[in-house]
DNA sequence: TAATAAATTGGGAGCGTTCCCAATTTTGGG
DNA sequence: CCCAAAATTGGGAACGCTCCCAATTTATTA
């Protein structure tokens, strides 16, 4: 024994690679004393294994702490059981929530989902979605920046044959399944709720024009107006880029106008909870003296005082509506798409800020 | 022409199988007529390459829409350039926060991250542990469920020389890095702060027993208060599940005691919050009749009425550094690992529910 | 210019699976 | 008890990539 060279004693791979070793099927067919073949047929539960054999295996797989290597299998089968979802951002709660929803529907689907966040900024969506490509994700759900107007990224998707799904921050330009809330018809709500408080001059605070939820939420802001006789005021009307920071340059505007506005539909529930704030320690009274609106039911809205008027919407249900419509296409051909739009009800919480 | 017969004319494959082709290397190298190791060499930014050649790789893979199969590469190099996560939750904007730290430390390390949501629930943190194992990542951040007390799961990672590091719900029984805040002292300072308001019974409504940072928290409350010759009373310290529904039992149980706490320390601002909603419900004045301070400076928590006094913990920082202690395991041997403990302050935020 | 060194390229094995097909074993009927 | 049929097993190619090593081309020096 002691003759032995140290060094020898031990397989050189040990000192020149210390590269963990995985348990592969390779290993249990050796220990078995029966081929990968088999072990593969038993570890995937297919019917041509005895079941004397299958049973011993999956004791030795078991005991070996095996674990099947996802890569080798997404490589063969050139699919990956992975969705993708890229959405701007989760520090609030919308987006969370959304993910949830999606991630319940996806793993009852025996799917994995992988999320990236772009932090609002187009090239990092860009970058996300390599990731997606290059991790091969059989679908991806999106909800875009809020400064995308370029769309090539999206369409290598489909140039790959790989289905997307938009979700609340939809792109108008391409024709693949998209999930929404009736922003149109949560915006007349809130309004006309303003309306019939006795408002007269309605502010709008509003995010991007690119953003097809502002241009449905403006619409249905301006139609309402309209249908009541108030005239239009373009100085009422805000686009601002959706930095929460920003609604202070905003809303001291809007108090700063003669005559002032005396109530104010906010794009959004951080938005309108920042304004609560600002006007608040401006030193006037809501809803007596402006009244406010947001619009998704967040969770801080009920929270904050005055608590928040506000447009529910089913955030959770979007996620999930969004995932199986991304799942339908799967089983499809790809001539066979359906670019429905789902567009989900909302629902007006009136709460003391209104 | 017109002679083939119709199926001819096209190769079986499109009949067969309606498997996407993906873009390879080799279909590179055949439309430059060059081998499929220069282009992988191109591509990799192997320096032996003419810089000629190198240029229509490049322009061509562009041309092509070529994308990396990352599978393939993991499967070669046996790491996925992949960090998983592991939360319990993330409906609440704590752990969302946490995640954007370790997205962005990971980002900037060249990994990508993998989260996974246990929804509090063992059965589901084991699977996905599983999950992150199959899909080979090279290390896991991992804050456990509020009902696990079985490692075993978190055991196999190390068995298969993957670096684990643990964050907020940290598991006392192994050792591996760990991020945590000072618990301990921010539930000291807060204590302390609701004496020096001249508080006397103060409750406090923690969380499990089995989670450290509820042990910690505690210790910190009942420190205090020896320290100040207050004496402890059984009736004003709660256990409960965190499950936000429940608070109402427990508040119910404050007030009804004779005589009433005139504070309460809770274990985090959700529980805070909803104790918050509850007691001014039962037409309580905060903080005159009964005081209240949280834990973690949550978004909502300066918006609730009265505004919430709390221990902020830095927790994007939180995610930052988790994921600096995993990169750093990484880099080394496996006998080399450290176990520290990475501690961080906290800051009491006083705010008017106290 | 020949010989040698250096740079660039190509061929092929291998990563851990699945799946086809052929080889082997078991079963059952005459 | 033999032979065909069925069930079970094994061998090996393939998925897309990296990397080693050998072959080829180009540059350098005597």
């Amino acid at each position: 024994m002691g003759a032995f060279p140290i060094l020898g004693m031990l397989p050189n791979c040990v000192y020149l690679s210390m590269k963990k070793h995985q348990v592969t099927i390779i290993d249990i067919a050796k220990a078995l004393n029966i081929s990968k073949s088999t072990v593969s047929r038993a570890l995937t539960g297919h019917p041509n294994v005895q079941p004397h054999t299958r049973e011993r295996i999956l004791e030795m797989a078991d005991a070996m702490e095996y674990e099947k290597n996802m890569f080798s299998v997404s490589l063969i089968k050139r699919a990956s059981k992975t969705l993708g979802i890229i959405v701007p951002e989760f520090s609030r709660s919308f987006f969370p929530q959304v993910i949830i929803g999606a991630q319940q529907r996806a793993k009852e689907a025996g799917y994995n989902l992988i999320i990236s966040q772009s932090d609002e900024s187009y090239e990092t969506e860009v970058a996300n979605t390599k990731v997606m490509l290059s991790h091969q994700v059989d679908g991806v759900l999106i909800s875009m920046t809020k400064e995308t107007n370029n769309y090539e990224h999206f369409k290598t998707f489909q140039r790959k044959g790989i289905p997307i799904v938009f979700f609340n921050r939809i792109c108008d330009e391409m024709i693949v399944p998209k999930v929404i809330v009736d922003d149109y018809e949560g915006a007349c709500s809130a309004v006309e709720h303003l309306i019939k408080q006795g408002k007269k001059r309605i502010a709008h605070l509003s995010g991007p024009e690119t953003l097809s939820i502002c241009k449905q939420r403006k619409a249905g802001y301006l139609n309402t107006l309209k249908k009541y006789g108030i005239p239009v005021n373009d100085d009422l009307i805000i686009h601002y880029d959706l930095s929460i920071n920003k609604v202070k340059i905003y809303i001291n505007y809007f108090l700063n106008l003669n005559p002032r506005p005396d109530a104010i539909f906010a794009i959004n529930d951080p938005t309108a909870i920042e304004a609560i704030q600002l006007i608040k320690e401006a030193g006037l009274k809501i809803p007596q003296d402006i009244a406010i609106v947001g619009f998704s039911n967040d969770f801080a809205s009920s929270l904050v005082e005055p608590s928040l008027t506000t447009v529910e919407q089913p955030i959770a249900e979007i996620g999930r509506v969004a995932t199986q419509l991304l799942l339908d296409q799967l089983d499809r051909e790809v001539a066979d798409w359906k670019a429905q739009t789902v567009m989900l009800k909302t629902n007006l919480i009136v709460r003391n800020s209104s």
